[in-house]
DNA sequence: TATTGTTATACTCTATAACTATA
DNA sequence: TATAGTTATAGAGTATAACAATA
């Protein structure tokens, strides 16, 4: 167990901000694109997903389903994002890139790289490994099904 | 450097992500205490650093100045602060516990090792120093002074 | 002139309740 | 009855601009 040294360095404290760092770290490219750090998780989300529900990509990002509907009509709005009745179920509404949303995220997905690298920078590389294999055994544990 | 596997396991959004479940981890004690999340890291910090003046307390738990005031007036309402001008700096406004609210403090302290062990109880006891110690790293150098 | 604290205000993100349509 | 999507709305949290008091 980790000794509990003072607020400021309990894990969670320091998960809550690292994470708000990391988001203010793609800002800058976020705000190049003209998009919301929502709009980005949705487009890179469907980038390697394919075809998806709502209720599904809102799972994956942990967005909740009613804030993502004036999401996906921005998205759509800009011809970036299709949105389909399911023939199969026609309660489902189904998500796919336009080809220009799958530029734009292919794009993203790029320049995300280069921010994470930078952001990763003052570990080494064998740190940041065992970092994002400690995270994803985290959230497996308590997100389970993502 | 960390291979990007995907949108879902990139480190950025791992820490985002974890830092909000660590968030709702608290939630329901701070609840329990009618405390906000800010309100608890005020105490939390005040218990550890005696006094302190506002722009400081602000830099340490990262809230902005501006929406530090109404969370100290209300735990001033409560009886939970103390808040006096600096003699030695009358633009400075001193922060301290009072007693109950330095009993308040102690008992949120007690339970916060419940809850971060319970959060963090999926990682080994050596899984749980890494971790640690990697966000300790990692935020000393985006965050300098703190 | 710079710093500490403050107000008013707007914006983003998230959450509560209730609804439509399909299954 | 349960599920996918939606609407309206309220609440946190955070950010932009400008100010008063003091150094």
């Amino acid at each position: 167990m980790v000794e509990q040294l003072s607020f400021e360095s309990a894990t969670g404290f320091l998960l809550a901000r690292l994470g708000s760092m990391a988001g203010r770290s793609w800002q800058g490219m976020l705000r190049e694109h003209g998009l919301s750090p929502h709009e980005h998780a949705v487009l890179l989300t469907l980038r390697e997903r394919q075809e998806l529900g709502q209720r599904a990509l809102s799972r994956v990002i942990a967005v909740d389903p009613r804030n993502l509907v004036p999401i996906i009509e921005g998205l759509v709005a800009r011809g970036l994002l299709h949105r389909a009745v399911d023939p199969t179920d026609r309660r489902r509404r189904l998500l796919t890139l336009t080809r220009i949303g799958g530029e734009a995220a292919d794009r993203l997905a790029r320049a995300a790289i280069a921010i994470e690298r930078q952001f990763l920078s003052p570990l080494t590389p064998e740190q940041q490994r065992q970092l994002n294999q400690l995270l994803r055994t985290l959230r497996a544990a308590h997100d389970p099904g993502n």
